[in-house]
Parts: C-alpha cells; structure tokens; sequence
RNA sequence: GGCCUCGUAGUACAAUGGAUAGUAUAAGAGUUUCCGAAGCUCCAGAUCCAGGUUCGAUUCCUGGCGAGGCCA
C-alpha cells in the first residue's frame, strides 16, 4: 500500500477505536510533511475538531499515541504541532522500497483486461503539422503510455480530415497553378507541398474578391448571384454607414461582406463545384484528390517518425463521413431525435444544459456532430473499448459535450466512457498563431531547429567526442525531442500555455534535458562501479542520511503519481514528478559519494538507490516519449 | 446577447480548503587533486479588485475589472 494511503488507514482506524467515530479514508487530509518539519507524512486534524468536539493539539496527540502503539511496526514516531500530527516511518519501512532497485517495470501495473481508445492529432491534409499538432500529439501519445502502464489494453487512432472544401482548394490551386510538379519534381516535402497550393488558392481567392468587395462597398450589389445574398448584403452596407456602431461590430460586418465577396468569386464556384464532383465519385476528380492526400500523408508519415509516433488504426473522414446518417432515423424512432416542419432534424438538450442541436439539415445532409456519432459507433465495433478519449482542444469543448449527451441518449454503450481531453491553445509571447500573419510555427522547422541547438551543445560539452555519426544523429534526436515534449507536457494539459522558443531550447532547469542528463550521470557511476556486474543484494545500512531518506519517499510515490496522471488525464503530473526525481537525486549525488562511500554497506545501499532512480527516471520520461540516453 | 474557461514574482509554470504560497528562468557570488559541473550551494521578488462562507481561502460563493473561447 501507498504511504499515504497507509496514513489515511491508521487514521480511520484511530478514530474508530478511539472515539467510535467512522470516518471516510478519503475524506481525511494527509500529505507530505513540509521540509522545516520532522515527519514524513502528516495527517491534518482540523478538520475533524467539530465532529469530535476536540482541540486539534489533543486529537493529534491521541491519535498519534494510538498509532505509534499499534502501528509500532511501521511507525516510528510523531510530533504534533498545531492541528497537524507528524508521523514519521520507520526506516524498514522506506528500505522496503529498495527491493524494486532490479525491477525494471517499477510501478507498472498489471493486465486489468480493460479497453481504452485514445484519438489525437486528427489533422487535416490541406496543411502541414505545427506546433498546435505537437502538443495534442504528445498529450494523446503520452496519455496512450499512461493507460498502458496502468494495465489498459490501449489503442491509438486518429481521424484524418480528408475530404471537404479545404482540400478541394489544395486540388484547384494545383490544376491551376501547378504545371503538373509534384513533391518528387521539385523536392518539397509533400504535406508542405500541398500546403503551399492552399495558400496559393487563398492568395488568388483574395485578390479576386477584392474587387467585388469594394464594388459592394460602393452599393453595387450586382456583383452578387442570389437574391438572398442581394439582400444580406444591403443590410450589412447599411450597417456600416451606422455611425454609433462600435469597433467591434464594424469589424464582424466588414467580415461578413468579405465573406459574401469570397463566395462570388469564380474561385469559389469552380471549388464547390469541384466539392460536388467528389462527392459525386468523378474518377478525374477522385484521382487527383487520392494523389495528393498521399503527398500528403508521406509527409505527415516523415514528421511522425521523427516525434516518434504512430497510430495502431487511422480512420478517414472520407470513409465514415456518411456512417451517423443512418443513426438518425434510430434516434427518431426512439424518439430522441424530432423533425421539424422543415424536414430539418434536433435533438433536444436543454434537460442536459444544453441547447437544442441540429443533427440533420433540411436538405438531409449530416452535420459535424452527426458524423462524430457515426464515427463513435464504429471505433466501438472495431475495438469494444469501456474508454473513449478524445485529444482535442478547447475551443469544442461544447461540441464534445453534445457529443456525449446525444450519444448517452441513444443509449449507446460506449457513450459513459467517452472522455473530452480538453488542452489550451499554445500561444507565443505576442498572442495567438496565426496564418495569416505568418507566425504559425511549423512542426518540422521547429525539430531542426532544437537538432541543431541539441548539436551545438554536445559539441560544445565534448563528452562524447567518440561517439560514430549514427550514435550523434540519435543523440540529438532523443536531445531535442526531450525538450521539445517536456516543454509542451510539462503543463497542465488544460491550460493554454506560451511558447516561448528561446526556452523551449533550454536545457538546463524545468527540462527534458535536465532528467536525461541526470538519468545518463547515474548510468555512468553504475556503469563505473558495477564494471559489467550485477546489483550486489541490498545490506541495510547502519542509518539513513536525510537526502537518502526523501529519495526514497520520492520513489515510494511513484506508483501512485501514475494512476493519479491517468486518471485525472494530466500528463504533467508524470513530468513535475520527474523532475523533482532528478532535482532531489542531484542533491544527494552532490552531497554524498557513491563509490567511496564510508562503508561496504553504505555503498551497495547507495547503489540500490541510483539504480531504482534511473529506472524511475527512465519509466517516467518514457511515458511522456520521451528516450533516456545512456550516455550525452 | 447567451454560455464556458482563465487572472499567482519581470517572465514561464506549481500548490486534494491547511503550516512562512513552491520551482525554474533572468541578475550576482561561490563551487572540480575524488563516482559526469547539461550539476550543486548561497542571495531577492507574486495570489487582479471588493465583499462573503470558514478555526483557516490562491482554492468555494457573489459582484466588478481584464484576457480567451463557444453558440446564432
């Protein structure tokens, strides 16, 4: 059992035998004993003054009495200060830890038997992948590590967003503009290569509008198709002549007439029309579409090798887009789903908190939400998992909750276990990314860029002058991509986080870097003093220095740090733990010898100690894909 | 307009309602005859504002100010 909640047991049991009061385990307060203190972990007795009508100094020194006499063999000792009891372990109990200094998978859980589903990345093939990618790709990746540590039979997926009117510019701009080249003719990577066609489009797109939008600025009208477009139009203009209009919505009705301008065009005619052919299974047309997804999935394949991810199944959207349609006319039948008069067809969730949504247009197209409904359903055919997560950012939290509540009502098996990770935007100090003004960091300059950095500072150290060219390029791999992930994993996933690139490359302090170099400094003393052999059996030293001590409370915790990140879904819980791991470590390596040390004892027990620490290390920055090099 | 997040040192991040609110970075000063100095040690600085609940509030509630997001 956890220290912790050992703590938790001797207190529940106190209460009971002392006052006849039953308590919840859960209900009581204990955590690590502060550093100015003596103890290891305290149990606050605040809290349980009113119910037992006790002073706290009282209810400590009771409990604490009750503890120490029948728990003698784990308890040491204890002080009470205020309403907080100290209790201290005793050192068998900390030295009990040591038996996993040979165990590689140290707080690995076993088997549970159960399924988890973890989607993420899911990006679309008109762009290639940016730093907003990397961070939903480590979480996903990590929280997949994170299941499977904890004995969950784990699947990865991701739904590719293949098919719409985004790539179908990708497609026009190419025929276009293209001249027939391709990703192998001219060298470009090919996810960047088709990218570059979707900026070509919306560079022509806005040149042609322009136009348009001034004559309908100047109340030419007739620049549009549709009567209805006609009469949109007129409205907004006579907005803009409002002069007690504010700054704001002046802004959004400038916004609104650009978009009428936009749809206009020719450009957009030829691409909707373009829409229709694809959706209509023209070969032409499915031919080149099929093409230049796989440019594009060639590139994101080379992006995805070099972060060190892949998926067990991708799902497209081309292929299960259609699949919620046919749970519309299920919802109907049980009544869950409603036509309006329109032939359009809602759901009702304002007994949810929710609103009313539309699943179905009046013209019986599905919409976004009906199609995750589809998608939902398939993946539990294809793995009957009891967990659903979804990596996806914040900004559809509302969309991910009528999700789960439409697909709770169609009494769909799967739909208590769905799970919204929801992150926050990466922003850079100057505010949000964004394409149009070009800040938009992208994935693979972005690993250049900490591969040279993780070079130079090799380079720079000289210590492994003798490595070959092969061992250099995965040094930096593992270098740069250890702080690359620890910076974006190593906050709270559902925060919105800045993306500072001067301290992204950092490798010294809150780092990735920083736990590899400690993890490669305790390889190196094992390396030296065991030559080759293997652990010596652990001997119980004489005593136990402080330093060794809260290493080896810091290792107990372990086990429970990982279930706590799983279940609470927050990778960052595994990263903060890593580091105090390796801070904690370097103190004690500062302070005390390992190979001259001041007994026989002292030096095997040191041993136990650095071994179980890297295996920790190891394991921790493993589950956030993260490699610890033996040597840097 | 309706709904949802978030405001902590110069900056970036921590803190199940608990002890003097932690850590990193940026600045300065030390530290190598000995296991890896990408390390270690020392030295300062913060809870947006106003109320409320509580023995105790960064945390919970109400109002304000500020930032971001979603919906039509």
């Amino acid at each position: 059992m956890q220290a912790i909640s050992l703590v938790k047991q001797m207190g529940t049991a106190a209460l009971q035998a002392l006052y006849q009061h039953t308590a919840d385990a859960e209900t009581l307060t204990v955590n690590e004993t502060k550093a100015e203190f003596t103890g290891d972990y305290t149990l606050v007795t605040f809290t349980l003054t009113k119910p037992l009508r006790k002073s706290p100094e009282q209810l400590g020194s009771e409990i604490g009495e009750w503890i120490l006499a029948n728990y003698s063999g784990v308890v040491k000792d204890f002080n009470v200060i205020k309403g907080f009891l100290n209790i201290s372990f005793q050192d068998s109990y900390w030295l009990k830890v040591l038996e996993s200094s040979t165990d590689a998978k140290y707080g690995k859980a076993p088997a549970n038997g159960r399924k988890v589903m973890v989607e993420y990345a899911s990006p679309n093939t008109n762009k290639p992948l940016h730093l907003g990618h990397l961070r939903n790709i480590f979480l996903g990746w990590s929280m997949a590590e994170l299941y499977a540590w904890c004995g969950y039979d784990v699947m990865r997926t991701c739904i590719v967003n293949d098919r719409g009117i985004h790539i179908c510019k990708s497609m026009l701009a190419w025929q276009k503009f293209g001249h027939g080249a391709t990703p192998a003719t001219t060298g470009i990577k090919g996810d960047h290569f088709v990218g570059d066609y979707y900026v070509k489009f919306e560079n022509a797109l806005r040149e042609e509008a322009q136009p348009l939008q001034q004559r309908l600025l100047a109340g030419d009208t007739n620049v549009l198709h549709t009567e209805a477009d006609k009469i949109t139009a007129r409205a907004i203009i006579a907005k803009l002549s409002d002069e007690t209009l504010d700054a704001e919505s002046l802004k959004e009705a400038e916004a609104d007439l650009n978009d009428l301008a936009r749809n206009a065009t020719v450009l957009m005619q030829e691409v909707r029309s373009m829409l229709l052919r694809w959706e209509n299974g023209d070969e032409d047309t499915l031919a080149v579409w099929e093409m230049m997804n796989n440019w594009v999935y060639d590139g994101f394949d080379e992006t995805y090798n070099r972060i060190g991810n892949s998926f067990d199944k991708v799902y497209y959207e081309s292929n299960t887009y259609l699949l919620g349609k046919s749970y519309v006319e299920e919802g109907l039948q049980k009544g869950v789903f409603y036509r309006k008069a329109d032939n359009s067809v809602w759901i009702n969730l304002e007994a949810e908190g929710l609103d009313e949504k539309l699943v179905l247009r009046k013209d019986g197209t599905s919409v976004y939400i009906t199609q995750d409904i589809g998608l939902a359903r398939k993946k539990h055919e294809d793995f009957p998992m009891e967990e659903s997560i979804y990596v996806i950012g914040d900004e559809q939290n509302y969309h991910m909750q009528v999700l789960k509540a439409i697909c709770m009502k169609l009494g769909m098996p799967f739909a208590k276990g769905i799970h919204h990770l929801s992150y926050g935007m990466v922003e850079l100090p100057g505010g949000r990314m964004k394409s149009r003004e070009g800040t938009v960091v992208d994935a693979d300059d972005l690993c250049d860029e900490m591969e040279k950095v993780a070079a130079a500072k090799t380079a720079e150290l000289g210590k492994v002058d003798d490595f070959s060219a092969d061992e250099l390029t995965s040094l930096y791999q593992m270098l740069s991509m250890g702080a690359l992930k620890y910076y974006l994993l190593r906050v709270d996933a559902r925060k919105r986080m800045v993306f500072n690139p001067e301290e992204s490359i950092d490798f010294h302090g809150v780092t990735g870097p920083f736990i590899q170099y400690t993890y490669a400094r305790i390889q190196s003393v094992l390396r030296k003093s065991l030559n080759g052999a293997h652990l010596p059996a652990l001997m119980k030293p004489a005593d136990i220095a402080n330093l060794e001590k809260q290493l080896l409370v810091k290792l107990e915790q372990w086990p429970g740090i990982i279930e706590d990140a799983r279940r609470e879904m927050n990778p960052s819980l595994a990263g903060m733990y890593a580091y105090q791991l390796a801070k904690l470590f370097n103190g004690f390596y500062a302070e005390h010898s390992v190979a001259y040390a001041e007994s026989e004892e002292k030096r095997i027990f040191r041993l136990h100690i650095c071994a179980l620490c890297a295996i920790t290390l190891r394991n921790a920055l493993h589950i956030l894909g993260i490699t610890a090099p033996e040597r840097m």
